[in-house]
DNA sequence: GTTTGTAACGAACATCGTTCACTACGAACA
DNA sequence: TGTTCGTAGTGAACGATGTTCGTTACAAAC
């Protein structure tokens, strides 16, 4: 061996490497983001999450103190990407204002692996989520929506949201499988004995129509005239 | 040693043990669901599932290919447990017998651990998954609802069930806990600067009460009145 | 009585989240 | 300038997970 000290663990100073830069809660939430986006929800591991950052899965625990609360974390930095909307928005329109804020919400949370599993398992209490029930409550209030009514549509608006967000995020992972799921749906519906289920049968080609988007947008419009009518 | 032989496994014959059964995939599903309402979803492993059949966790891939095929099996099993309403139930009594069938199925679903979660990562296409659409289609059709709202309906009232009863289930688990976090909703409620989040502090009151029932009954209430409307 | 197909078994593998004794860095202090 | 010290970072280790696969033992068929 030519190497001049044969020190077990060869020191190789950390400064000789590429400068890395200290771990931040904002990096790691950024990285999770990256690996959440490449590989999905499960793809989200400690030790890949590591690798991102090129440390060891034990040094995130510093920040965090288990995944659950990182994923938390990652949930509430993928709503600052929604845009609310403004302030000075004309009262009339604020169920189309709602509808469209709604709706980039399950894009936005859907677009990101099955993140909006996270929302799905414990109420989220994050800045961002706080300031996305405080806009919907805006709109709500400009509608002439009741306390009571507008405190319960929050809650099972933005539950709905995220679900949907959940089913987006399942069909459209990473190269368009959703066409290869519509037609083994459809050829699902197309073997079933008509006379046990007549109404399946019946609509077995208007089952199958319209994406994600066209549904969610229908069952937005009918809640929100259902909100509207008293 | 005073044993006759000495073959290292000591054959110890199965018939010596209390005449186990052999395995079946309802026998297995029906042991998933009592594991599944003692420790939840997470706790359905494949090998306490093994212990509580007596048998070893690769067995159970004689009759299943993997875990999630047969939590499919046990969501679908969970279905069977919930009454379908009659056919000769009055026509003009459709919205509130509708509203009794989404608010049982999220009950039946939301009491079995956190099985919900399985019909959020898949469309169930189980026959009992079949027959409450094909009852919701059935109620819908006796409204007059017709062909493209109806279809697109039973698919958005069934993703917001599950995601009712994923709620319901993570709330409610095994001691009431709901009340603590209540507590701490409330809490996170009471220290949000009002000037920042104006309407949450306005309803910080409304926000946390009634129960999840209280307001699965208003949500469906509302949607079917807006599916109601044209 | 023999053969044979297959259900059941159990060890093994890769991977997971998490813990913990230890290292080495940078700031505070002498 | 030299020393101490708190702590961020490290990486091996632990227990548990889903799944695979070579082997075993049972029951039906011949």
């Amino acid at each position: 061996m030519a190497t001049p000290t044969s020190r077990p663990p060869e020191p190789v100073s950390r400064r000789a490497r590429p400068a890395k830069p200290p771990l931040t809660r904002a990096g790691i939430v950024m990285a999770a983001i990256r690996v959440l986006d490449a590989e999905g929800l499960d793809g989200v591991t400690m030790r890949k999450l590591a690798q991102e950052l090129d440390t060891a899965a034990g040094s995130l625990y510093v920040y965090f103190a288990n995944r659950d609360e990182l994923l938390a974390s990652v949930y509430d930095e993928v709503l600052a990407e929604l845009p609310l909307p403004a302030r000075d928005r004309p009262a009339a329109e604020w169920r189309a204002d709602l509808t469209d804020l709604l709706l980039t919400a399950i894009t936005v949370i859907g677009g990101h692996g099955g993140i909006a599993r996270v929302a799905l398992g414990a109420i989220p209490t994050g800045p961002h989520a706080l300031a996305l029930a405080e806009a919907i409550l805006a709109l709500l209030a400009r509608g002439g929506v009741g306390a009571q009514a507008a405190s319960w549509a929050v809650d099972q608006l933005t539950l709905y949201v995220n679900a949907a967000a959940l089913e987006e995020s399942t069909y459209r992972q990473r190269g368009a499988r959703e066409q290869a799921v519509l037609a083994s749906l459809r050829t699902t519906y197309a073997q079933l004995p008509p006379e046990r289920y007549p109404n399946i049968h019946r609509l077995r080609e208007e089952l199958v129509t319209g994406s994600g988007d066209d549904r969610a947008r229908w069952f937005l419009d009918t809640v929100l005239a259902g909100i509207a009518i008293p």
